[in-house]
DNA sequence: GAATATAGACGAATAATTATTATTTAGCAA
DNA sequence: TTGCTAAATAATAATTATTCGTCTATATTC
């Protein structure tokens, strides 16, 4: 019992074909002990005192293998750039984890007075939505084509 | 009655304090035709074939200029870069609206089946959330003493 | 321990967005 | 209408976020 961190990180990235490297165990280490939402940057600025010659883009590229293998995700997969939502009536979006592609989906009103509950006093809610991510039916269907070919 | 989409548009920047200009009045009219999610870059092409000579920035303050109008509104919050969750346990996210801050918010599990019934078919979902969209506390309170200086 | 595959450092490249500035235009009052 | 002024636009430079290419270093496999 007791595992340790790093002992715990050795096996997942022994089930996910991923080498273990001091490097990823610092970053995994650090965020692990993070509570809030930080960007690539403020994960940089965090390992660095504990490797103080490592690079911004091996802390993308390490993101990104967490990300692929499910150890971490990722709150905003939308690709980087602002879309546009014309349309004022309120539904939900499907978001392409792949392609980002945004879809529209009917669905019945969420229970905004619950969901308003659980936000902390002087927080002001415009908007509530509901975001479901995935891979989108191209998508889907490519990879399978591409699994047969 | 028959009000056209021209009238309505003047309406709209009468009461927003928004200048009627060619420009705004060609993009609103081509967005009010779309039902998909498009970026400034798509927006841009659209309404270059009857603004030959349009700016791309133009197009970016135009939809900034709508977006606080509350005309359109806009999917992707603009984290403007990658977020990381490093927490594995389910839960539902306030963005701010104005400083991209994501706070965590506990809630019961949203209704994921009938969610997932409106998903067209060929969809795979991997994770459904919450999200509230607003101002946070920090600003609330930031605009409350600036209102008051 | 040596061979091979993968990862990292670093700088340069690309994409998205914003800032600057000179010019044009909308809104308003005479 | 005309002219004034503040705001909006076009063109382009600058910034910011992210990715890529190349060479070196390290991890894994045998
Ligand atoms: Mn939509
Ligand atoms: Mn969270
Ligand atoms: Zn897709
Ligand atoms: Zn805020």
């Amino acid at each position: 019992m007791g595992e340790t961190l790093e002992q715990a990180f050795q096996k997942l990235c022994r089930e996910k074909n991923l080498a273990v490297t001091h490097q990823r165990l610092v970053i995994y280490r650090e965020l692990m002990k993070m509570h809030d939402h930080p960007n690539p940057e403020q994960v940089y600025e965090r390992v660095r005192p504990e490797l103080p010659s490592i690079s911004l883009a091996t802390v993308y590229k390490t993101l990104h293998a967490f990300v692929a293998a499910g150890l971490i995700c990722q709150v905003s997969p939308h690709h980087g750039s602002m879309r546009i939502e014309p349309q004022g009536e309120p539904h939900s979006h499907f978001i392409c984890l792949r392609c980002h592609d945004i879809t529209d989906i009917a669905t019945g009103d969420p229970d905004v007075a619950a969901l308003k509950a659980g936000v902390p006093a002087g927080y002001q809610v415009e908007q509530v939505s509901t975001e479901l991510r995935g891979i989108c039916g191209r998508c889907a269907a490519e990879s399978f084509s591409a699994g047969h070919a």
